[in-house]
DNA sequence: TAGATTGTTAATCGATTAACAATC
DNA sequence: TAGATTGTTAATCGATTAACAATC
């Protein structure tokens, strides 16, 4: 087996790109890096590049890669057929909303939502926040989710840490600090906003 | 005034978040790239190079840069002082959350919702989709969020560009097609979930 | 003046792309 | 065989970091 380098994170947000895209083409026996490339408008190489570090199956020359296969070894990778449990702290709008989504492919599992309100949402049993330590220790969930306003932001990641949380997907505007051995993702929408805005400014001055 | 390089897609993410940390010190009257790099575990000569591209003062040797004035200066670069007005299509929960989202700094005001049902939020008048074209060339927007399951996400998209929106926020899980001029961002949840749970891994193998 | 910090120029690092021989 | 595509090695490109003289 190959020794593979570290993924970086560009890479990473390519992946599950060119998953969605081979998936859609399911039909086919074999796909080609230069089709995926170029409907997806990227360098061929590059895709090349990325499914090398994915896929354990290599491509065949003049026919590209088997579909059937690296749909399966792309999955493997990105870990979407393991499931992950997660619990969530905040049920307003953006709480539920993630409860309810049907995004995940299975592969992240919200099993429990906490909030200080445990009223918040009628169609689901919401904790309250006292709570969380216990629950999460008892099923031993690892993963946590943060939809509260920014200003208890901060105070319920604490509360994670100490449970036992190792890795935190943070969706309130602040700079969260966290021990450097705990993962954490910003899904920081006033920034992707903002991104966004800038473009089209750039693109129409 | 000094001619400025187009500003990195990794810079531009970076300034937020220098904002919201210098904002928390304006108590101060100067603030170092040094103290601010040390804080957010940047590197300090970044911060003084995107400081560099965003601001039009400059930093005083010994002191760092008048904090009052940086705010401004940084704040008008990414356009936090224009009001964008937009439209979102997809009442959901999701939809429901972005619209009653307070981080906004006031810089994207979503004037008015859209969705093939009416009657899927109480608390906010929402518009059938086939109003959409008009009220939207009425009022002359050019932003447009997607909410709406992927299935309808690109009928959504062609709708709203042949309606004249010309940047579009699509929240839907896939892979839309826009013709160059539009400036286009994704906010895969998916993916994003994607990326923390491999940094876990990674951290916890 | 000494200490801290600045902005600039050059060096390094990592990611993307080009060139190309090998293979189906 | 000819055409298409592969994986690898080397070149390029862009972003980050180091070195350092200038300034408060």
């Amino acid at each position: 087996m190959k020794s593979k380098e570290l993924i970086s994170q560009a890479a990473l947000k390519r992946l599950p790109q060119y998953l969605r895209f081979i998936k859609e083409h399911n039909d086919l026996e074999f796909i080609s890096s230069t089709f995926i490339a170029k409907e997806l408008g990227l360098n061929p190489i590059l895709v090349r590049k990325d499914l090398s570090l994915a896929c354990t199956s290599e491509g065949k020359p003049g026919n590209g890669f088997e579909v059937r296969k690296i749909i399966i070894e792309i999955e493997e990778f990105l870990g979407l057929n393991k499931v992950n449990n997660a619990i969530i702290v905040g049920a307003g709008k953006l709480g539920q909303a993630l409860l309810n989504y049907q995004g995940f492919n299975s592969n992240l599992n919200i099993e429990m939502a906490f909030d200080v309100d445990e009223n918040k949402c009628d169609n689901k049993k919401i904790f309250k926040l006292e709570k969380l330590k216990n629950l999460v220790q008892n099923k031993n969930i690892k993963i946590g989710i943060i939809t509260v306003p920014k200003e208890e932001a901060q105070n319920v990641c604490d509360i994670m840490v100490s449970s036992g949380i190792m890795a935190i997907w943070n969706f309130a505007p602040i700079n969260l600090k966290v021990p450097e051995n705990i993962s954490l993702k910003n899904e920081d929408l006033t920034t992707s906003a903002l991104i966004l805005l800038k473009d089209f400014y750039n693109k129409n001055k």
